[in-house]
DNA sequence: TTGTACGCGTTATCAG
DNA sequence: CTGATAACGCGTACAA
């Protein structure tokens, strides 16, 4: 491998010019330029990064935390920011932390060893008195998740009212008993949608079945047995509320195998707007999350605290979700229409 | 930042003890060595990761290019991957080059520049010729996709088996107007599926038709435009083979918002079997690739490489597929069974 | 068993 | 405009 040494040499030169010419300083003259240009390309040099690195205390990567890339919704969220990242001239690192404390902190630690220079966390495990103590080595960026006492920047939806929204939905569409479904790890954002799922039972009246909750549906095996749980436990059921597509899609397939009908029977309502929400018979009526959106604004928010260390990082952005009403809710008789 | 110096003076003793307790060495009193943890502790040490690179010439990284997340293949793929990576101790970065050459070239940058050991190519844009100067600086390993000219192990499936028999299946179903409808790039991997399909419509002595060619679908909404494409220039079409099962979803949704019946007047083959070919209605048949085992061979092949470099890098593993025969393609009644 | 001294490849400082 | 020299933080022959 070529380094900057011996390009030096062949241009008869030191290793300061040609540094300069490698960063596009001034006080260079034309003609030594395109000599030492010549002599790079002869030996195809490349700059080591390993060394920029460690004299530039910089890396020019960013690592974003999530559950797993198997869930689309973090599939999109991880795509269009690498997108971004990449326009920034950012290197992205993927990060799986199964939803394990010990996992985020590991790779939490690629902050304190340097191996990136921002973190961004779209699911947040551990409480964050363990987290804080990593803002010393590095800013970090929270993405669709929040923390009250957190400080840093958050970009998320308001999931409480997105939850309220399609709850009442249901509620509108007569359901009286409605479960609530959702995934696995109690994060913040999933505290607060089932705040607001509560909170459209009780503003309608509705009573509330804590043992209607269930808390461990992360995808479409899970929704169809969740299905079969519901059904068999609880007959009277009549509506369900669920935290992503994939489990309402789940449902959906199972109630299909058998007697029972969506939405006459059971109404179900998603998350996320996945493609298959729309593809499914029944469509599923579900909350659609501007996901380009707060992935690109996360990583604008994380790059800039990166080169503008000083700046203020605790700033907030909430985005607005829209309800998007399918068949999988539509008893009534749209008589007005 | 604590460095290395600044431990070994607060334990009273000099770098270089302290870096064998870093990487577990020998010779080291026990007493000094808990001397050195204390102090470590104490001043909350952690180890210069771009210096150890630098000194070590390793980086404990990979990259991973692929066209882009939003496919689901290419998410359940890279899950994968970054689980078996992580075992191995290395990071992954993303790379979607969405199917450009000189995106692609700049990733394979990263190998040059020793930003990461070792690469993995799940889409290859360029011509070998051009990929192949990359080889001098590091491993580079194939998946899902294979050049016969190159020099490096490749892991993948027999797509033109796989292909065959699907298009086979088609005919079998009674089908004698057959589309061909693959995505953008023509991979090597989509040309040998292209070939498979050619090869089977000739041993059955099917027709084939270029004009029943169409190269640009990608998705679900190319899915849609695909069945309208075809239904209003070839009626006369009653088999689809399709590349994805994002594309089928697309041609049985709009089916399903016309007259046209699937399967009696069309039948449509996907591949991949993601979660939707089983959720539609029809539920589409598709071809099982082992995605999870194909990318654990590739991490494995990869990190191995990278660990002794000697090793021979040509290996060659194919993996078997399975062909799931669903409601997408069922004609014939099955008056045997 | 421990320490000294050098080098990994770059960039920044300062003197010319 | 150009060049010598000192870091950046770590690992490792080699010497003791």
């Amino acid at each position: 491998m070529a380094t900057i040494e011996d390009v030096a040499k062949l241009a008869g030169l030191s290793r300061t010019t040609v540094s300069r010419v490698i960063n596009d300083q001034p006080y260079v003259t034309d003609e030594k330029k395109s000599r030492i240009l010549q002599a790079m390309k002869e030996l195809g040099y490349v700059p080591n990064s390993s060394a920029r690195r460690l004299r530039s205390q910089k890396t020019e990567t960013i690592a974003v935390l999530l559950p797993r890339l198997r869930n689309p919704f973090f599939g999109n969220l991880i795509e269009a920011m690498e997108e971004k990242a990449s326009e920034w001239g950012y290197q992205v690192i993927v990060c799986q932390t199964h939803d394990s404390k010990q996992k985020e902190l590991d790779y939490l630690q690629l902050l304190k060893t340097k191996q990136v220079d921002g973190v961004v966390m779209a699911s947040v495990i551990n409480d964050w008195c363990d987290i804080e103590p990593y803002l010393e080595s590095g800013p970090i960026v929270l993405c669709n998740e929040y923390k009250e006492e957190a400080q840093v920047s958050m970009i998320h939806m308001d999931q409480r009212r997105a939850a309220y929204e399609s709850t009442s939905h249901l509620i509108d569409q007569g359901c009286k008993q409605i479960a609530y479904v959702s995934g696995g790890h109690e994060s913040h954002a999933a505290y607060e949608r089932k705040l607001g799922f509560t909170q459209a039972l009780q503003d309608h009246a509705i009573p509330f079945h804590s043992e209607m909750i269930i808390d461990w549906a992360l995808d479409v095996s899970d929704g169809q047995k969740v299905f079969h749980y519901l059904t068999k436990h609880f007959p009277e059921v009549d509506g369900i509320f669920t935290g992503s597509d994939e489990v309402a899609a789940g449902i959906i397939y199972e109630a299909s195998e058998s007697e029972w009908e969506i939405p006459a029977d059971i109404a179900v309502v998603g998350f996320d707007n996945q493609m298959i929400s729309l593809l499914m018979v029944p469509s599923i009526t579900t909350v659609e999350q501007p996901v380009r959106e707060m992935a690109e604004k996360t990583i604008e928010v994380l790059c800039s605290q990166i080169i503008h260390k000083s700046q203020r990082n605790d700033q907030r952005f909430v985005y607005d979700h829209e309800l998007l009403v399918r068949n999988s809710t539509k008893r009534k008789k749209l008589s007005l229409q």
